[in-house]
DNA sequence: ATAGTATATTCGCATAATCGAATATCCTTA
DNA sequence: TAAGGATATTCGATTATGCGAATATACTAT
């Protein structure tokens, strides 16, 4: 399998995570397990449209339900994977801007490291270039 | 602002992640500054649907780039945020399975934990129930 | 100035996501 | 078994997203 695929699958992970309902109904769940009923009475959605929400999440296996009696308790599949990445969404890293010499410096050294690096089985190389940028670097 | 707001901003930014293609960008910027022309050798799109990619990376703030003559060097604007973000969706966790039995036992733990915790600040609580499930617990 | 390279934007279309309404299913209690 | 509660599914309409083609813009070298 390629990256392509790697990439594929974590998209479709991550898409079931950006929705502010499926988020928050993650959210919830973190506390513990609760029952659609309770959501109802939390999420600013329709009882319909939470099942859907439900589903998708179902569907990629971030949350499955314990049948009690005519409820369904839902919790988290894959916990620590919910905690770790609504921690991280949350907190708010600085946005750095880099200047063009910066840049240029970074690229040289990573050059650098490249050809000095020989068989580095794991480290991720770039294709054999088909093409190259034709103007002055 | 309230909780909505927050899930709502979090989903975006997770939203600009949700796609295979974005990835892959951002994967390899995790590897140090690169130009357009580049990713057009590595990336199976074509240059305008990068370029449409890059805005949306850019409008969230997940990159940004530094003008070098005709070309546009990308970097990652928040770099540990991608880099912690991607190790997260990369790992897998197993995925849990919980019984009705388990989850009743928690249910209870949480209530008990609730009724005996007075004056919790910053624990949230849920609203007033308006409503509440009319069958056996 | 001209031509060519690098990148972005606009437009139109195809596909996918979201949501409410209606309905179906399953469980429980009378 | 009938009625009602809890939840899921289906359907149709609306909006959002993804993408290629064409075009625009900006920079560079001649």
């Amino acid at each position: 399998m390629d990256d392509s695929a790697t990439s594929k699958d974590a998209a479709e992970l991550l898409k079931a995570f950006s929705h502010p309902i499926r988020l928050a109904i993650l959210q919830e769940l973190l506390a513990g397990p609760i029952c659609v009923t309770d959501m109802e009475e939390i999420l600013p959605a329709r009882q319909a449209n939470i099942s859907q929400h439900l589903a998708v999440l179902r569907y990629t296996r971030l949350v499955d339900y314990a049948q009690d009696g005519a409820l369904r308790c839902y919790y988290l599949s894959r916990p620590n994977l919910v905690r770790d990445l609504l921690a991280l969404v949350g907190r708010d890293e600085p946005v750095v801007k880099r200047t063009p010499e910066d840049i240029k410096a970074d690229k040289e050294r990573l050059a650098k490291a490249k050809s000095s690096s020989r068989l580095s089985g794991s480290i991720k190389t770039h294709p054999k270039s088909k093409r190259r940028a034709k103007v002055k670097r």
